[in-house]
DNA sequence: AAGCGACACAACCGCCAGGCA
DNA sequence: GTGCCTGGCGGTTGTGTCGCT
């Protein structure tokens, strides 16, 4: 059995109080961040060190952006989702100032639904079949962005359904079928080793690379995006 | 005004990998 | 080589807020 990161008896747990922020602030401006484990003690916190590990790159981190995501932001975690997948701290380490569980809650709660009603699988980034079928029968041509309430929520109560997850499966029969190929997004995904070196560390960037080798060896449908 | 559902986001949990003795 | 400790990651849950009825 493992043993618990900390004594959950002894911690709080849910949200910080300002007093919590400040002592977590405090502690690591002088001490810098690490020792996770005996943080909380010794910064005089009933907290977990994996919670105050988490409050501050997630939260308490000057360098963070927050706020709404820009365009490209958007534009750019699409495109690596594409290409890394789940991966979020890759995705997160190529937005200077974002955290990895705001770019998984940013794309959970805005883009996944965007790319849904786009007529995008958001898991392979392909033309959803179970829309495509959806669009054939009631005639409708193309996916766009624009549209009301109930167009919205049809997609997703397709992509909802208890097919879900045979959406690999799906993709992977996708391969030999051409009108999966996305109808009109742009995913320009050449890459580039980071400019801003406070982004991505070098065992990041090996990790990408090794991302990047396995797509191309595994001759991923995702491949087919960037042509 | 109250009830309810959808949404957004903070936080937690469990697992895994790397470092070290 | 092995086991333990720690940090890190991704998935999931909890909770507050907002808009609609």
């Amino acid at each position: 059995m493992r043993k618990p990161c900390c004594d959950k008896q002894d911690t709080n747990k849910g949200a910080w109080s300002k007093q919590e922020d400040q002592k977590l602030i405090d502690y690591i401006q002088t001490h810098g961040e690490g020792g996770w484990r005996s943080l909380p003690q010794a910064a005089g916190l009933l907290r977990c060190g994996k919670s105050c590990r988490l409050r501050w790159i997630n939260y308490l981190r000057p360098d963070l952006k927050r706020g709404n995501f820009a365009e490209d932001e958007e534009d750019l975690i699409i495109k690596l989702h594409a290409l890394l997948g789940n991966r979020w701290s890759l995705i997160a380490g190529r937005l200077p100032g974002r955290t990895d569980n705001e770019v998984k809650n940013y794309w959970n709660s805005h883009l996944r639904r965007k790319l849904i009603k786009m007529g995008v699988d958001p898991n392979n980034h392909r033309m959803s079949r179970t829309l495509l079928s959806y669009q054939h029968h009631h005639g409708i041509t193309s996916a766009t962005s624009s549209g009301s309430k109930s167009q919205e929520s049809q997609p997703s109560q397709i992509a909802k359904s208890p097919g879900e997850n045979d959406q690999l499966s799906d993709a992977a029969s996708c391969l030999d079928d051409d009108t999966c190929a996305l109808p009109d997004l742009n995913l320009d995904l050449t890459m580039t080793v980071p400019s801003s070196p406070n982004s991505a560390s070098e065992k990041q960037r090996s990790e990408e690379s090794k991302v990047l080798r396995g797509t191309q060896n595994a001759a991923s449908p995702t491949l087919l995006l960037f042509n």
